[in-house]
DNA sequence: AGACAGACCTGTGAGC
DNA sequence: TGCTCACAGGTCTGTC
């Protein structure tokens, strides 16, 4: 279920209780998560003390003065923080152990999830090297949308879900974030103004920053380990909801495949 | 260069 | 009850 505000308001639920610990042994279940989990990991952050968690697009960066592990949740991936005794359930693929006798738990059944592990500059990692500003960043903004999209044909929705143009808008807040806009997410990018670009730029804040400010409602059952991992009552206003009515014109909100993504717009608020 | 389709993998729910 | 099928929140890779 990880789009871009849970992977923030997982990243500040465990940051607080791993910066500061010092890892005691890593374990590695299962290794074939989208790319393999390198032995180097369980070799090398053992001993490491944590000096911060931190996120990038959806990536999390968990940091130690040795190097970085990478996390990614891909599709059906979360993290918890929970009892090192507690056993693992089928899915559990990755412990991270620490000295206070908690560990980080990564559970991923689809395994489109990655746990990599670099003693470079992460942000040179190849990964991470090209992603597009962060969507809550000043340095995304119309211009730089305006700017990208000229001579494009791609629909909007696939120009705003791509790494390049902004890091980690999924496919829920594209859609959402288009119907704020006004703008139907199979127009092509390079046939939209500045103007209708800013309007897509507070759009896309707008619900990234409403979405993260709902999960933070959850973060202090972070590490019950039998609480969800924190995603909620967050309202959508067209994903999910064809054939119902338009909260604006009443009209029944559509869905199409645009990308190979499922998308969903009202017919007569976007255009 | 840009735009697509395909790939990875498992779980879930609908329909029969 | 159990089978088959379509579909699911991501994103890299290969091909045209």
């Amino acid at each position: 279920m990880p789009e871009l505000p849970e992977v923030e308001t997982t990243c500040r639920g465990i940051a607080p209780l791993l910066s500061g610990r010092r890892v005691t042994s890593v374990h590695v279940r299962n290794p074939h998560l989208r790319w393999p989990v390198p032995p180097a990991l369980a070799r090398e952050l053992p001993g490491q003390r944590v000096s911060g968690v931190t996120r990038r697009a959806k990536f999390l960066l968990v940091e130690s003065p040795v190097g970085h592990l990478i996390l990614h949740l891909g599709m059906s991936g979360s993290l918890r923080v929970v009892s090192r005794d507690l056993a693992p359930e089928k899915h559990d693929h990755l412990d991270v152990v620490m000295d206070d006798g908690h560990c980080l738990r990564l559970r991923d059944p689809r395994r489109f999830g990655a746990a990599l592990w670099t003693t470079e500059d992460p942000f040179e990692h190849p990964l991470l090297k090209y992603l597009g500003p962060e969507p809550l960043e000043d340095d995304f903004n119309a211009e730089w949308l305006h700017q990208l999209s000229r001579r494009r044909r791609v629909a909007v929705k696939s120009f705003l879900m791509n790494s390049k143009v902004v890091a980690g808008v999924g496919n829920i807040y594209a859609s959402e974030a288009l119907f704020l806009a006004g703008i139907h997410p199979g127009r092509p990018a390079g046939r939209i103004s500045v103007k209708r670009y800013q309007g897509l730029v507070g759009a896309v804040r707008e619900v990234l920053e409403g979405a993260i400010a709902a999960g933070g409602t959850t973060l202090r059952d972070f590490v019950d380990s039998s609480g969800n991992p924190g995603y909620f009552s967050q309202k959508l206003r067209v994903y999910g909801r064809q054939h119902e009515a338009c909260e604006h014109c009443g009209s029944a909100v559509r869905s199409r495949v645009i990308g190979q993504r499922a998308t969903y717009y009202c017919p007569r608020c976007q255009r």
